[in-house]
DNA sequence: GCCAACGTTGGC
DNA sequence: GCCAACGTTGGC
C-alpha cells in the first residue's frame, strides 16, 4: 500500500464538499501537470491512502485522510469544451489526463495547518514542505502518513 | 536544444 | 492582491 497527497482549494472542492458527496466518493479530476498524471494513470493503487490537503485556504492544512477506491482512468473532463479543464489535445482515443476516484476516510478533529507541520523534524523532508513544490498529488512516506495521522486525531 | 515569454500555483 | 517558483510553449 502506498500513501499520497491531494491538494483542493476548498473553495474548489473541500473536504466538507467530499463528506456530503455521494458514498462520500468522488472523481479526482482536473490534474493537468505530467508528473502529477504519471502518478494517477501509472502509481496509484486501489486502496491506497490519501492525505486531504486545502491549498490557498486559511489556514492552508491538512484536513483529512481519504482511500482510493478505483484506479487510473481517463479524465473525461478534458474532452468537455466546456470544462474549465478542457484540453483539446486530448481524447477518447488518445486520452492526455488521467484521475482516479476517492473514499472520504476520515476528517481530522484538528487540522494540522502549514506553519505547523514545517516545525515537525520528522517530516522535514515532506515534498509538501519543499521550498517551490507545486505538485497537486504527490508521494508521502508511510511514516510521515502515520505521524499526520496520529497529530490529526 | 536553448531560452524568453507566458500562464499557473499557492504561500503570504 | 502580490509575487516567487515552476511548467509549458514556441521561435530560432
Amino acid at each position: 500500500m502506498k500513501y499520497w497527497l491531494f491538494k483542493s482549494e476548498p473553495s474548489e472542492f473541500s473536504i466538507q464538499d467530499l463528506a456530503k458527496a455521494k458514498r462520500k466518493t468522488t472523481f479526482w479530476d482536473g490534474v493537468r501537470n505530467y508528473q502529477a498524471r504519471n502518478f494517477l494513470r501509472d502509481e496509484i493503487k486501489v486502496g491506497d491512502r490519501v492525505l486531504y490537503y486545502h491549498s490557498n485556504a486559511d489556514p492552508s492544512a491538512v484536513v483529512g485522510v481519504a482511500k482510493v477506491v478505483r484506479e487510473g482512468y481517463p479524465d473525461h473532463t478534458a474532452w468537455d469544451p466546456n470544462d474549465k479543464h478542457y484540453d483539446e489535445k486530448s481524447s477518447a482515443d488518445n486520452p492526455r489526463w488521467f484521475m482516479v476516484d476517492i473514499q472520504l476516510e476520515t476528517i481530522f478533529k484538528r487540522p494540522l495547518p502549514l506553519p505547523e507541520l514545517r516545525e515537525i523534524k520528522s517530516l522535514k523532508n515532506m515534498e509538501l514542505l519543499r521550498k517551490g513544490s507545486r505538485l497537486s498529488v504527490q508521494p508521502v512516506r508511510k511514516s510521515e502518513f502515520d505521524r499526520i495521522v496520529k497529530l490529526g486525531g
